[in-house]
Formats: C-alpha cells, sequence, structure tokens
DNA sequence: TAAAAATACTCCATAGGTATTTTAT
DNA sequence: ATAAAATACCTATGGAGTATTTTTA
C-alpha cells in the first residue's frame, strides 16, 4: 500500500525537480527520498519521474499520480483540520432530549442566548419521558438530555444546573389563594390536577407533598401543563407548577395565582445527563453551565 | 502526521462498530488496531470512538473525519488505479514532433489508422526543423520526434522505421523526362531546386547525389516542397522529392514525372527519437511499428 | 570531471504479535 | 462471570542515516 508519505516526497520531487533539494525540502537525506521513490514506482509498477545526473522530468503517467497526491494530501491537511475546529466549544451538532415538563420552559429562555454565542452550533431537540430519554441517552443516540431529578440514572454522568420548588396554582376565587404559602396537609383538601403517570413531575409533585393519593385527573388521556394550567383557570381545580415554569404559564390569566409550597426542598432539580465516556464533554459542561447563568439571571 | 493504515482502521472500527471484527476484517491483530487507533486519536487530538466493553460509538467530530477518511482512501484507490488504465498503449496525451518535409506526407498516411486503433489516444503534433525537435526532445518539451537521418541525435534513443530513395521530379515536356532512371551526374544540367538551409532534406538530397553545388532557389525564403513542386510545374526546374511524399505531391499536375535517382541509398531514412530514459518506450514502439506497417501496406 | 541519483550497509523506531490486565455489564 | 478493549512486552520489518558507487553530460 503506498504511503502518504511516499506521496509528500514524489510531490516535493515534482516541486523542485531535483532529489536533492526535495529531500531538504522534506528534511530526510536524499537516499531516504531516493529510495522511497524508487519503492514507490515500485509499487505502483510505473515511473514517475525520468530522471539523469541532470535533470528531473514527470512522466505523463507521473503528472496525473501526482495530481491525485496533490489531491489526497489536501484533503489530508483539511481532515488534520477537522479537530482546530473542533476544540472551540459548541462547534459540531448535538442532540439534545428533554422531558416535556421542562423543555417548553426552559428552551425559550435559554436558547436564545446560545444562538447568540454560538449562532453556528446547531442544536436539535428531542421531546420524550424521562425513561425514554435515559434509554437514548445509554443508546447513543442522544449526546445528552435534560431531565428531573431524583431519576434513576445508574451509570450515566449527571450534571444539575437548576433547583426549584413547586407552587400551587389556583384560581383567585378559590380561598386558598388568599394564602402566601401552603402546607402539604392542606393539599389534602384541594381538587388537585396532576399529569398522568409517566411524567415524573407528577411524582416529584407528590413527593414534595409526601402525598399517595390519586389526583382526580387520572382518566385523562395524554395531558400537558399547559392544559393542566387551563382547566384551572376554568375553575376545575389546582395544581402544582414547577417554578421555571409559572412565570410563562400564569403570563396569560391574570386570575390565577401562585402559592409557594412550604415543604423542605428543593422540590426538583433539572439535569443535564450523558454517557460517561461521552466525547463531548466540554459541550455538556458548556451546555448545562450556560443554561444555570440564563436560569439565573431570567429575572433581569 | 497521521497514516493512511490509521485511517483504514478506523474505517474499519466504524463499519464493524466492534474492535475486534474490525481487526480480522483489516487482517491485523485486535491490539495492533487499538494502538493504531489511540495512536491516531492522540496525533488528531480528539476522540474518535466512544467504547466501553459492550459498544463502540462514533463521535461527532469522529464522524466528520471518518467521512474525510473515507473520501481520501478512495481517492487513493483511484490512484492506484492509475497505472492499471496506463498498461494498455497510448492511454495518455504525447506530443510528438515532426519535420516539415515528413509530417504532410507521413501524417495522413498514419493518422487515420491511429485514430482508428486507439481511438482515446490524444497526440499533438508540433513541426518544427530537426534542430529544434532534437532539442525539444532533450528538454522534454516533446515526448518524441520523427525527423531523418542521418542527423546528429548523441544521447537520443533513434527508432528507424522507414527507408526511401529520392526521385527528381521534372515537366514531362523536359527530355530528362524519358528517362526511369537518372544519375547523380546527369543531375548536374538540370536547373535544381531545393529547400533553403535548415531543412534537413536539402542536406539529404545533395549527399545522396554527391553534390555541393548551390542550388538555384537559395535566395527563397520559408519554401515548402509543395511550393518547389508548383514551380517545377511552371517550368523553373526540377527537384528532388523523397519516395513517401511523392503521390501525393504528384496528384494534382499529370504534366510531372518522377525519375528514379539512381544511386546507392537508401537516401534518407526516418526515424523517431526519444529520450533514452523516456518512460513511455512502449507508446514510441507502439507508435513507430504502427507507422512502419502504414507505410508498407499503403499502397494496398 | 563534476554533479546528481542510486546503492550498500547499518541502526533504530515502530508496527505488529502474544499474552495478560482492566473494565463494565 | 463474561466479553471487550487496553496494556505490557517482545520481535522483526522497514525507514532513515552515512558513506560510497554509478552514471552521464
Amino acid at each position: 500500500m503506498v504511503s502518504l508519505k511516499q506521496l509528500n516526497y514524489a510531490v516535493a520531487v515534482d516541486k523542485e525537480r531535483h532529489f536533492k533539494r526535495a529531500a531538504e525540502m522534506c528534511s530526510v537525506s536524499q537516499s531516504a527520498l531516493s529510495s522511497a521513490i524508487a519503492e514507490m514506482e515500485h509499487q505502483l509498477g510505473v515511473q514517475l519521474f525520468e530522471r539523469d545526473n541532470k535533470r528531473v522530468l514527470v512522466t505523463a503517467i507521473g503528472e496525473q499520480i501526482l495530481d491525485k497526491s496533490r489531491e489526497i494530501l489536501a484533503q489530508v491537511e483539511e481532515l488534520l483540520q477537522l479537530p482546530q475546529q473542533d476544540q472551540k466549544p459548541l462547534s459540531y451538532p448535538m442532540t439534545l432530549g428533554v422531558i416535556p415538563t421542562i423543555g417548553p420552559y426552559l428552551l425559550p429562555q435559554v436558547l436564545p442566548e446560545v444562538r447568540e454565542s454560538y449562532p453556528d452550533f446547531q442544536l436539535s431537540i428531542v421531546e420524550e419521558q424521562s425513561h425514554r430519554l435515559v434509554e437514548l441517552v445509554r443508546k447513543g443516540e442522544l449526546d445528552a438530555a435534560i431531565i428531573a431529578l431524583p431519576y434513576p440514572v445508574e451509570g450515566l454522568e449527571v450534571r444539575e444546573f437548576w433547583q426549584e420548588d413547586f407552587f400551587l396554582v389556583s384560581h383567585q376565587s378559590e380561598k386558598i389563594a388568599e394564602q402566601s404559602e401552603i402546607n402539604a396537609e392542606e393539599l389534602q383538601s384541594l381538587n388537585l390536577l396532576l399529569l398522568k403517570d409517566g411524567h415524573c413531575l407528577k411524582d416529584h409533585a407528590m413527593a414534595a407533598c409526601r402525598l399517595n393519593i390519586q389526583p382526580v385527573n387520572e382518566t385523562l388521556g395524554h395531558t400537558s401543563l399547559y392544559t393542566l394550567i387551563q382547566m384551572v383557570a376554568g375553575r376545575m381545580g389546582t395544581t402544582l407548577v414547577p417554578e421555571m415554569a409559572l412565570s410563562q404559564l400564569l403570563s396569560g390569566s391574570s386570575e390565577l395565582v401562585a402559592i409557594h409550597l412550604n415543604e423542605p426542598g428543593p422540590h426538583r432539580s433539572v439535569a443535564m445527563i450523558s454517557r460517561p465516556n461521552y466525547a463531548g464533554r466540554s459541550n455538556i459542561e458548556a451546555l448545562s453551565s450556560l443554561f444555570s447563568l440564563q436560569l439565573q439571571h431570567r429575572d433581569n
């Protein structure tokens, strides 16, 4: 098999039309270059150069082979450049998973900043529930995912970048709406609407209020936090909403109030998960710290 | 510097997603492949594969590098193919010189056959006088040239492929026109028109008839054999014409006759010259033997 | 004779092999 | 416990150097 070194040597000879000078250009001895060219000619079965003690000419087939060689060497140069470009963070596409109770609230707050800081960064978002995201990250179909903890993620690397509490959202006409805080016990008397099983938000909410009652909307099909809020606005009950979703969910209806759940927290934390030997660790760090900063400063 | 072997190995790992199988595909041990990949990753400064004991995943940057690698390897394959195509004769372009007293008479007789036998062969023709052709061949600007011998061509490879005699061409009204042969001495009395100095045909003609008189048209500028024939047709004298040019030059005017010069010959021979270490020797042989055959069979 | 490439010979770096260890499931 | 990759260690090939010879203008 022909080698890149040989191609390099041949191109140098073509450029210099002189073995000795070509050898100097390649920082090798004349003998090394000479035998390398000879070996290459032997391997290819054709003569590349016509040479005597005065001149070096290129054969017709040699011309073709040298053209191809230059092309190849240029491509190798390009290949060697690829890692350089990779050094700057977020320089190549990533696919990021996110759960439905985080995505719609976190991403609008952070993606504009990502876009501004790294205009060329291509980020694909996949929205799935936690168990599916964990599976996809494990399989390597996702580079990383954002889920809410606690959640079983054995064997994956976890970067928490946000903690938050839950707030009870109720209609202002409810009696409870006058309180500024609420304790877990008081929830018992309320008509609490939560998401279906499978959504970790339900588990976290129930854990936060040390609850094991069945919430009332269990028979509903696929539901979103937004739908629940619409139901609350329609006075069909109350619901628990994580802090990051509050402002967005309440911005529409001024009749709703949010009451802090007065239980020791944080009630859930938000984390980026990835495979432990994922190569783009620096990207994950860049992204999660950027997310963290944006969340902290979003009130500004 | 990264090597083609490394690229090969990396592409194999990408294909198999398994180091052991990739190693088998490359006919090396798992250890060899493993350390080659590790070395490559180290040289490039990036991780290509994310691997544990169960799976091999490709990193984002690895994907880019592998794409480029495949491209490079494909080009190397193309490079290796080039010499194969070169094996068939006359497969790449040649530049051939030819003197003016051969070109217009030889080439129309042989080029159609060349074109038919090797439709893809690209041949450039340069028409110059012998001394210039020899210089161009020596410099490597011509692959070969066709000249008439004898001529000083020290250091060049010579392939004679045709010998011929001279014929005196005269108007049928001349007394000499009744002879079927003519001796050198008889030329003394004729008004002999020859080409200017520089054309070897003049030297060969004069040598053939052991002549050292100055022919009459010495003051004419750039002249061709065709012009001389026109002058002969105009009864301005006679001239000597090599055999290969006869039929073509006489075809126009039926008033001209050709008389064989009855001197020991051959009076000139036609040869292909090239540099001794010219790589396309087989092409020269193919061309000159084809020319030779065509000339011998042209009467058929 | 001089200039350049080819060759002879030696040495060392490294690619590759075998056997073993580490690692993660 | 198993399967896979990494590693340790050894060997041999071939790439590169120095010095010399060959070639040809």
